[in-house]
DNA sequence: ATGGCCGGTGGAACCGGA
């Protein structure tokens, strides 16, 4: 079964290029972030009359997750638990059934800038790099459970985490950023902790893959690129990794996302 | 070498992104 997460950056301006590279890839399920679309204006019938299942979970003008399925989606849940308050559209979860039934939870994981610090160094109270935070200990108390529940499980998306120097071009440009400062690397670490595998990093320790190229600054051109985009597999799906690839191409392509899909090939 | 964008909203600039 292949499982794809795709950065979309808006499917109004992607109706052309997300239906042609899902008729290439044949993806039998796409977690897809920032659709900046309320559901009833998603295009759902360019994805089903392509034989997807379609479920979404948008907003206006920013953020929305969905979920594109072959197979049929089960037991649809709609935001992250653990703040009634969060009106934000970041979070979706479905179950799909092959061999074995796997939840799949679809993320768009909070930027964090700027970031704003008091001066005793923590985050500022409602500000950015707090949500981010407080929103990654929410995403780490939700693996937990389903770790508990033993239920197998992955979760894909954009996760604005450049996990270690390696996944960027300028690994220095970033130091202070909210997508690769200390606080943000120690949460990531923290979901890895509870025994869950990163899947492009069980496949390749390699130096110079990335996901996102900002549109600005002719990054795609000087390949000044970011890892952003990732798959995290419980220890139940992580035995059942036959592929994790990124669809590079698309980058380059006739009005692109700054994002590119990436994609896992389970043997489900 | 240098500077450099895009999408959505709403109907001009501005916000948000990474």
């Amino acid at each position: 079964m292949k499982i794809a997460t795709f950065n979309i950056n808006g499917i109004k301006a992607r109706v052309n290029a997300l239906p042609e590279w899902l008729d290439e890839a044949q993806p039998d399920v796409v977690v897809l972030q920032e659709i900046k679309s309320v559901d009833e204006g998603f295009p759902r019938e360019i994805f089903e009359e392509r034989g997807y299942n379609v479920e979404t979970h948008g907003q206006k003008s920013f953020n929305g997750v969905a979920i594109l399925s072959k197979l049929p989606l089960e037991d649809v849940t709609l935001g992250l638990p653990g703040d009634p308050e969060d009106e934000q559209a970041r979070w979706i979860e479905a179950t799909v059934v092959g061999k074995t039934a796997i939840r799949i939870c679809g993320l768009y994981l909070p930027n964090g800038n700027p970031v704003e610090l008091t001066a005793d160094g923590t985050p500022v109270s409602g500000g950015k790099y707090d949500y981010k935070l407080l929103w990654m200990a929410r995403m780490q108390k939700r693996a937990e459970d389903l770790l508990s529940q033993e239920m197998p499980f992955l979760m894909a998306g954009d996760y604005n985490i450049i996990p270690q120097a390696e996944d960027a071009k300028r690994p220095e440009a970033w130091h202070e950023d909210a997508l690769h400062r200390p606080e943000s690397r120690a949460a990531y670490q923290c979901l890895l902790n509870l025994g869950l595998t990163e899947a492009f990093r069980a496949r390749t320790q390699a130096s110079g893959h990335y996901s996102f190229w900002d549109y600005q600054a002719g990054a795609w051109n000087r390949d000044d690129g970011i890892r952003i985009d990732h798959f995290l597999l419980s220890p139940q799906v992580a035995d059942l990794l036959r592929d994790c690839q990124i669809d590079k191409e698309i980058r380059g392509r006739e009005k692109p996302s700054d994002h590119v899909p990436v994609w896992v090939d389970l043997d489900i």
